[in-house]
DNA sequence: TAAGTAATGTCAGTCACTGGCGTCAAGTAG
DNA sequence: CTACTTGACGCCAGTGACTGACATTACTTA
């Protein structure tokens, strides 16, 4: 992180991350597959807080209503790491070899997600598309609590999944949840 | 194409594929920024189709029936291209470098109909997450479609968009659309 | 403490990609 | 028709991400 903020990621060469470590390069790769993978360590910690809110969330729960408590609950893992995340979400912004591993690290969550609603009996075609959908509400909601700390991120992520039924219905209430911030 | 179909992604090198069409390494990278973007050379071309398709979508639709019309539209070059994107996704499917590649594309397109649905007047906020949640339901029709080739790509597209919006219906209603195939 | 195992260092090699430079072909102006 | 520009291509050398093979060191455990 130190070397990505200074010079960017391009310009930090794999060496260079190594001998800040303390470490040969070759180490280096022996602990990461790529040079990328530096920065999505604490993947698995999210994936299995999700995939554990999705299969704890309350039985009759509707898929998107699971999907937003079992985000509400894994977002505390945001919220506890938000001075991390916050310097490494910058420099992935502006990176787009870190953004298409972003993507990928998201998609595979997804994937992870769509399989916790299945083991609900949320029926298989149904599950992906919520995952995605769901994901696509939390996204945006961290991405505005991120530009805005003052709300809270449960407040954020109630918005979005607000916005999201909104999309569904009619014109009016479609518009009437734009009006209201 | 050929030799990524041959020998797999990993296992060509860029001076194979340089070879085989007849020129030098450098030109060949001086034509495609590296050696993935060969695979997505036509998605320009659907991104065009894609935010036309969606400006001259009728005016009164809602967001995600606005979308519903645009991926109609933009599906018939899908489907006269059928021939040529079919073992360019079973290259895709196989190689996760590609993978990644194609999330980020899927994202730049994302972005670029969610613009178009901000030129529709689509409330900005609704805009990104109405382009992100119809393009999953897209993506759902048209890897159904490949997999399904019996039914047309419209049937599968208005599959998908009813799943989208039993997901945000009651329990009811989640329910019927998934028994109905 | 000795044997075994896991982590690290060293070295050489492959390959994606880049910058610099020379060549050659196709205009284009005069 | 000629000089000049422009653009596509080939050639060469270099950087840097990774990888495999093997030696070495650190750590466990009997």
């Amino acid at each position: 992180m130190e070397l990505y903020r200074e010079q960017g990621f391009d310009r930090t060469t794999a060496a260079e991350i190594a001998a800040r470590a303390g470490v040969n390069e070759r180490t280096f790769f022996r602990h990461f597959p790529d040079k990328r993978e530096v920065l999505f360590d604490g993947e698995a910690d999210l994936r299995a807080a999700l995939t554990q809110a999705v299969a704890e969330a309350p039985a009759p729960l509707q898929p998107l209503d699971t999907l937003l408590w079992a985000f509400r609950k894994a977002g505390r893992i945001l919220e506890d790491n938000r001075p991390f995340s916050e310097p490494r979400l910058a420099v992935i912004a502006v990176t787009p070899a870190l953004r298409e591993r972003e993507l990928a690290k998201h998609a595979s969550l997804i994937e992870a997600v769509a399989e916790a609603l299945r083991q609900r009996d949320v029926p298989d075609r149904l599950a992906g598309l919520a995952a995605q959908t769901g994901w696509a509400a939390f996204h945006h909601a961290a991405q505005a609590w991120i530009d805005d700390p003052a709300r809270s991120l449960d407040a954020h992520l109630s918005r979005a999944f607000d916005d999201l039924r909104a999309l569904s219905g009619t014109a009016q209430e479609a518009k009437y949840a734009a009006r209201a911030d």
